[in-house]
DNA sequence: GTCTATAATTTGATAGAC
DNA sequence: GTCTATCAAATTATAGAC
């Protein structure tokens, strides 16, 4: 990962905000080198091709995501508190930037991504499951045996999270998520 | 609509396809001929614009997805089959073509479409929210008093089946989509 | 309706000077 | 590291012949 405030990164943050608008196929070099304030030229000295920069920028994407949701296995945190700091790392998506999760984005347009930038998105994905099975996992010194639903569950709630932020995008409607971040949370607490 | 069979419609047919996999930013006039056995100067005679066609083929997706998907306020219909119903025409598009809901694409691209297109996807959005608040809504003599929570089951449904549909195909696993479309039917039959 | 030809612009990418 | 200059290809779109 490039130095923090280094030009590779200002490139990346560009990057990030205009496929998360726009998709990966909706933004060009020169978008970018004007964004940061160099020639496109200049961005291929940082990242040679535009897979190279997609995958970079997934890859820390799916980084810092998980990195502000902390550790899932931590024993002080309630299965609620967790549940509620994965919906928040989606609403900030929403509400911060008014943009979509990358990957959500790069998952729709998997098909036409190239394999680095694809297994980057994939990546993600799969990071999140597994945070979300150990999150919801019952914990605690009266915890009842596990189930083999964790799974489902995970994928449920990711699913909708990514279809929450389309839908409440497309609809230019904030309340929207919330409406179905509240249907979430009611499906009970485990 | 272009009448069936014409050469619009297997324009249609071919945007249709390579949107739904690549997305609106991922195909060319180039690509669509091709497909079609004819120049892009042809298909700039059937749909001037790109911005034309895509808002066609958006209108032509949205109609197709509602008819099939019939009367929500049949009597005779119960609201697990209709829900049911709706279930299918999301597997029907990740089993059978193994692409994404059209809608869902764009829904994820809106802000860098064409308001023409943007707003036809907007339009699919509100017309299944409004079949779903249909479907959903007790009915029979026994009917319980509705209650105001339809519209966020509407949501969450759509929003949920619009990311099982990203999920399982960027994950590779069709098992992903029936395992969240089991959790949607469990939350419930009202 | 479909074609050829072409315009005007944009794209990802490279060579080489500084 | 950044630039100028440039390339080859692709893009949306139009003009005009057939």
């Amino acid at each position: 990962m490039p130095d923090r405030g280094s030009k590779a990164e200002d490139i990346l943050d560009a990057a990030e905000s205009m496929a998360r608008s726009n998709g990966y196929n909706g933004f060009s070099f020169r978008d970018l080198a004007s964004a940061v304030g160099i020639k496109s030229a200049s961005v291929h000295y940082h990242f040679p091709t535009k897979a190279d920069l997609g995958a970079a920028c997934a890859r820390r994407y799916a980084e810092r995501f998980l990195q502000a949701l902390g550790d899932p296995s931590d024993p002080e945190t309630s299965a609620d508190v967790l549940l509620e700091r994965y919906i928040d790392a989606f609403r900030r998506a929403l509400a911060v930037d008014g943009q979509m999760c990358l990957c959500g984005m790069l998952g729709a347009e998997i098909d036409s991504l190239p394999e680095e930038v694809a297994e980057e998105a994939r990546r993600f994905f799969e990071l999140n499951l597994d945070w979300l099975e150990t999150a919801t996992i019952p914990r605690g010194p009266a915890a009842p045996p596990g189930h083999a639903d964790t799974r489902s569950r995970a994928l449920g709630i990711l699913a909708t999270l990514e279809g929450a932020v389309i839908l409440s995008r497309s609809l230019g409607e904030l309340a929207v998520f919330e409406q179905i971040a509240a249907r979430i949370r009611r499906w009970e607490g485990i």
